[in-house]
DNA sequence: TTTATATTTAACTGGATGGTTAATTAACCA
DNA sequence: TGGTTAATTAACCATCCAGTTAAATATAAA
């Protein structure tokens, strides 16, 4: 997986750590408030390694109050993964004022003109280079 | 996994798989045109596999030409992803009125009242169900 | 000093992922 | 018909992932 990105999106790609994300949107917690709502579908060492996901993906913390060990989130790091996200918008979001049809229409345009990928025989054909 | 939204960004944490992604917003592409910018890191069916991934994720479509295989993205696709982080862009973004300071105050409010996980002995203790 | 609470670590397991090479399928072309 | 091109499938492998139980660590409290 390796960069960072993937990382962000890789913890994000399960529930239980959706959910104490919600969670930590509303304040801080430790970790066995943070566990409670799933002790019935799984162990606490397992919430406890999503933690140190989520913590490894720079998208929460922890300190060190006494045994506790309360979590914040940290919104910041989701930031590049929404941004990301965001290139996308336009093929799916209908604005308001037709932006989004419009810009649609630009890129069509682009594809036109670019072309390569469309008809029969047309198909753009490279030779691997031998390097 | 299982999940829609798991599977969604599950797909996305893969640098080949949203560079595939990338390539597609610029317009329809055959596997090998596809694949051509990856030949040198990895093998033909590897990429087959990544395209696999993005296409029982929703995210690309593969049509029927010939031999060709002509993938296009589907942007819809990506939407419940996007809206799903759109929820923390408050928590990273300054916004020029400063709605998004505000909206973190009244976060932070929030967050006294319910307390809870802030001073020695308040720590909210619940005894797992047995059933 | 013992006990209780909060959390982590260790060791293990089954199943998913991401890659490989070799073989196969499918369509076109000469 | 036979050859070429495009893409997939099969079989395999190493590694990662998400969970488990049991043991360890650390702080507080009696």
């Amino acid at each position: 997986m390796s960069d960072r990105l993937s990382q962000t999106f890789a913890a994000l790609a399960d529930p239980t750590r959706r959910a104490i994300l919600v969670r930590l949107s509303q304040g801080e917690a430790n970790v066995s408030v943070l566990a409670e709502p799933f002790l019935e579908e799984m162990s606490l060492p397992a919430v406890t390694k999503h933690l140190k996901v989520l913590e490894k993906a720079g998208l929460i913390s922890k300190g060190k109050e006494a045994q506790w060990r309360p979590c914040r989130l940290n919104g910041e790091a989701l930031r590049p993964a929404a941004d990301w996200m965001e290139q996308y918008r336009v093929f799916w979001e209908e604005s308001l004022d037709r932006l989004g049809e419009y810009l649609k229409t630009v890129v069509a345009e682009e594809q036109k003109n670019q072309e390569g990928t469309k008809k029969k025989g047309k198909y753009r054909e490279r030779k691997k280079k031998s390097e």
